[in-house]
RNA sequence: GGUCCCAUCGUCUAGUGGUCUAGGAUAUCGGCCUCUCACGCCGAAGACACGGGUUCGAGUCCCGUUGGGACUGCCA
């Protein structure tokens, strides 16, 4: 009793241990976030771990790709990161106390040996374990072969018995595991290096954590970290396995299967708010009972629970060859919704850096014509998906060269052989206008269209080809005005060139 | 194969024995709005994997079947 008592007590101490082999993906960017949350909700300390024991695979460019990801994502960490391959000597030293105490032991068997008898089990269709060879050499023999330079792994001693290790999941509840299914697992290579089994816990360990939050691939693997939180005589932290992201053919995400689609850098350069691909990713296995589904960043730390993690793992519903949608629709439609609902000041810096990149700013927008421009981007963003649509379809508006689509071209221009002569008239009319407001073109528009005896539609669906090169689009007045006088009549009156 | 986990509309999900002829979101379709396209609003279609129990009553509890996933390495 007195132990749980101390662990309320407990600060909050949570992880993301990325290994730095790739980018950092959905799946590692949602474990973050959940974490980060948990943290956030409890007052708690989220800390950065590098899990770079895997040299081989571990790459600078990963660890600076995870870092800018979890940044712009806007999880931010209090503590590290930290590199677990600077702490070589701590899972060296628990390894020797747990051989010490009697808990592991040295094996000398190689891994041919080892192999042939996988092999052989797999042959006679029988599922194989470590047959405890080395288990009971006598002290002696240890000896004998370790004078011999004989290669050794040291291996964790399982109980031999009945019973298991039985433990409380805070999202899949009781789990437990027979001993006899657990084989004697290696904590420590030959080479001296740990294995993620013994170097995770020993992290945990020494950093304090209090809450395990990661995915449920890891499930399988918690009974035998736990053995060795026992044996290192600590106390357990609490353990939550969240359910595993799945594409359409329910196989698991992964970099290599998916490739760039899985990344977080995808999203950022596909033209996506941060805060909306965390409200996706959050979304993916975790919902209140109320099903809300927008939540600012305050909202989710106030509502974020353990609780609310379902146990089925969920569906990222990438397309692949998709004409209408790059990725997963309802990550889209998240974004379309920030888009267009958050306060435009807070818009602005994101579309300013897609203009950047697209050589498109002019140092202006951000001064003398900043409110022009802040209620143009008002204007057009309701009906975009990304912030890159501001510099596709909304070239029209911030540049003078923009592509007039063909079949735009042909429907609202060329159909109508007047145009030519209507279209710089109406130029005319406008040009006439003492305020260029959106009241009086379409005043000057209408009443030019009454003169003519045409539907108004034909000359402002024209008018729209002429000046957007695009079909559809806010109020043509709306989008006159704010193109702007000067542009507006130019474009009007380079009509006959189309022909 | 073995162990563990899971199972509600295409997808994300609400649902903790009766209020479920199963609700929301997204996607799809139709309508309204309208100069177009979005937005918005209204509406349609669309799911409890199957079979046994338990119970007066089961999407909800139990068992089985089927299906899916994870793990099963001197990877993390």
């Amino acid at each position: 009793m007195p132990r749980e008592e101390n662990r309320q007590m407990e600060e909050v101490r949570v992880r993301f241990p990325p290994s730095p082999t790739g980018y950092l993906h959905i799946g590692g960017a949602r474990t973050a976030i959940y974490n980060w949350l948990f943290a956030q909700k409890t007052g708690g300390k989220f800390i950065l771990r590098i899990e770079d024991t895997d040299i081989e695979r571990s790459t600078k460019e990963s660890i600076k790709g995870i870092l800018d990801g979890l940044t712009w994502l806007g999880i931010t960490w209090d503590e590290g990161p930290y590199f677990q391959s600077a702490y070589a000597d701590d899972h060296q030293r628990a390894a020797q106390k747990l051989v010490e105490s009697g808990h592991a032991y040295k094996c000398f068997c190689t891994q041919e040996e080892l192999e042939g008898k996988r092999e052989e089990a797999k042959r006679r269709k029988e599922d194989y374990h470590y047959d405890g060879t080395c288990r009971n050499l006598s002290v002696d023999e240890v000896n004998r072969l370790e004078a011999e330079g004989r290669p050794f792994v040291i291996r964790f001693k399982v109980v031999r018995g009945p019973g298991g290790v039985l433990f409380k999941d805070a999202v899949y509840g009781l789990i437990e595991k027979k001993y006899r299914d657990i084989e004697d697992f290696v904590i420590l290579r030959s080479n001296g290096s740990p294995l993620y089994v013994l170097s995770n816990a020993v992290d945990d360990i020494r950093d304090g954590i209090t809450h395990v939050i990661r995915g449920q691939d890891h499930l399988a693997n918690t009974p035998k970290q736990i053995m060795i939180y026992e044996a290192l005589g600590e106390n357990l932290p609490q353990f939550a396995h969240m359910p595993l992201t799945l594409d359409p053919q329910k196989r698991k995400i992964s970099k290599r299967a998916h490739g760039e689609v899985v990344s977080v850098q995808y999203y950022r350069e596909r033209g996506f708010l941060p805060w909306a691909l965390v409200n996706f990713l959050v979304l993916l296995g975790w919902s209140t009972s109320d099903n809300q589904e927008i939540f600012s960043r305050e909202k989710l730390i106030e509502v974020f629970s353990l609780e609310g993690i379902n146990r089925a793992n969920s569906v990222f519903d990438i397309r692949k060859d998709d004409p209408k949608f790059f990725t997963d629709p309802k990550a889209i439609s998240i974004n379309a919704h920030y888009l267009r609902t958050i306060e435009i000041e807070e818009l602005l810096p994101y579309v300013q850096a897609e203009m950047e990149a697209a050589g498109l700013w002019d140092p202006a927008f951000g001064a003398k014509k900043k409110s022009w421009f802040a209620s143009t981007v008002d204007l057009i963003r309701s009906r975009y998906h990304t912030t890159k649509d501001f510099v596709n379809q909304g070239r029209c508006y911030f540049a003078d060269d923009f592509p007039i689509e063909d079949k735009v071209l042909r429907k609202n221009i060329l159909k109508h052989e007047d145009l030519k002569q209507w279209l710089p008239l109406m130029a005319e009319r406008l040009e006439a206008l003492e305020e260029f407001t959106v009241d009086l073109i379409e005043q000057a528009i209408r009443d030019l269209a009454a003169e003519l005896d045409v539907k108004a539609g034909i000359l402002i669906n024209g008018a729209r080809a002429a000046v957007t090169g695009q079909a559809a689009g806010p109020g043509l007045f709306e989008v006159l005005a704010a193109v702007g006088k000067e542009r507006v009549l130019h474009r009007l009156r380079e009509t006959p060139n189309l022909y």
